[in-house]
DNA sequence: TTGAGTTATAGACCGTCGGTCGGTATAATA
DNA sequence: TATTATACCGACCGACGGTCTATAACTCAA
């Protein structure tokens, strides 16, 4: 075979591109490093030399996945005109409102990193992720209770408690998607609406705030999530073993 | 090799005996169907004669594990002087205080389930038990919530949070086993005492009861529990590669 | 310009894995 | 006793993750 050789850091991202995309559409287990180095076009050895084992592979993907998303919210956490309860409030409609619009991919993301079969890869990356985050919520926790907003004598648990909450709604969120019939989907939309109207809540008084103080999405915001992704044709009952998803780019 | 029948009831059992070992022990992953049949004594024709694939076993493992986690508590459930709240303590605190004493392995199980490698296993095993114990906690709250001991409008929501929260104590009482000096292990326990706490208050909050309602564990609980550990020589920093835990029984 | 040293690539090869298969000994049934 | 169903055996298979040796392509000092 004629021997190609590139940048090392374009090398790198190849790799973690087409792994990705593999991950994701089969899983991390059913996704073999044969696979992945043919989609990538290099060699054992090549990969071998960038990555010391198939884990490896995993662990650095999921730190991209980390840093990218640490990246989506820099611009809440650099505004110095919020306070911590509009950062907190910016932060947990960041990562569900704005994706309805903006990022229709994301959705499918989301989806497909909760199939059972991304169990692994879905874990270091929240792993990876609420390294990140975690720091971060702790500190406007800390914050809202120095200037009196918030009161409570464990920013670090409370940061957990925003952080499994998070988790938790993409959770049912996904298990929603699962379901068949439109009729189950009204159902089940319904529930969700209840659900996240109790996370607020629930977030309102461990941090000693009135009701509704906390905001995750607006009332509706759901079925505007649900029904967007129900007229989108690209991801439904798909039964094809490779779902379309997260296209590696090429890059030449 | 000799020709050994047993009835397909015991045979099974020791199957799952024998998985459960080694699972435990090196991971679902690591530990190879033939480590499995070896310590089993048993072809691997006759082991899937039992199980479709390694898969079905984990899987079997899981649902023995949730059934004798709900007998565990069976005795909580049928008890008819309990209030709501009184039957809710309860079982949040069987989950904890009782296992000090009467169970040091318990400890163990948890520990070695919380194990990065055992991510799979842990995550069938809390599906199962999810699926059982959901709907006990549903039945409970909705109880509380019409004799008018509880308030809050998601019965099933709540009900989740509660497990989260269960779940999440295991989850960094786990970590803070994870950590080495006592000086840091002091640390750890006081966070995890102030966690608790955390949770208690979230859940009186969440439930509309007045604060300190529930109880989840008495303060000190916490250090009872790590120093009780501590002592026990069988679990420390151990490097061995099977860690000696959940010893198949032989059945003869 | 060359050649020594380093880095990036190639691909044959290896042990182990989960799983299959044809067969056999024992138990149940008639 | 003959026949069928059940429990069991172990050689075998393809695929997997990972190792190894070789070498092409780059780097840079002399």
């Amino acid at each position: 075979m004629p021997r190609i050789i590139k940048h090392p850091d374009i090398r790198r991202e190849e790799l973690l591109d087409h792994a990705q995309a593999l991950f994701l559409a089969r899983g991390y287990d059913k996704a073999s490093l044969n696979d992945v180095i043919a989609a990538a076009g290099v060699s054992k050895g090549a990969f071998y030399h960038y990555f010391a084992s198939k884990e490896a592979l995993l662990e650095a993907l999921a730190e991209r996945f980390a840093r990218q998303a640490l990246a989506g919210v820099q611009k809440i956490l650099d505004d110095p005109d919020l306070d911590p309860l509009g950062r907190l409030n910016a932060l947990l409609a960041q990562s569900r409102q704005a994706k309805i619009e903006t990022a229709p991919e994301a959705w499918a993301l989301f989806e497909t990193l909760f199939r059972a079969e991304n169990l692994v890869l879905f874990h270091r990356i929240n792993l990876a992720a609420s390294k990140s985050f975690s720091p971060i919520l702790v500190e406007i926790i800390r914050q809202g209770v120095e200037d009196g907003t918030f009161r409570t004598f464990d920013p670090e648990g409370v940061a957990d408690i925003v952080m499994q909450f998070g988790l938790a709604t993409h959770d049912v969120v996904a298990k929603a998607f699962a379901g068949g019939s439109d009729a189950d989907m009204d159902v089940a939309i319904e529930a969700l609406e209840r659900r996240v109207r109790l996370y607020e809540i629930a977030l309102d008084r461990i941090l000693g705030l009135p009701d509704g103080s906390i905001r995750i999405g607006e009332p509706g915001y759901v079925r505007a999530v649900m029904t967007a992704r129900r007229s989108n044709p690209a991801v439904g009952a798909g039964a094809s073993k490779d779902r379309e998803l997260a296209h590696a780019p090429s890059r030449h």
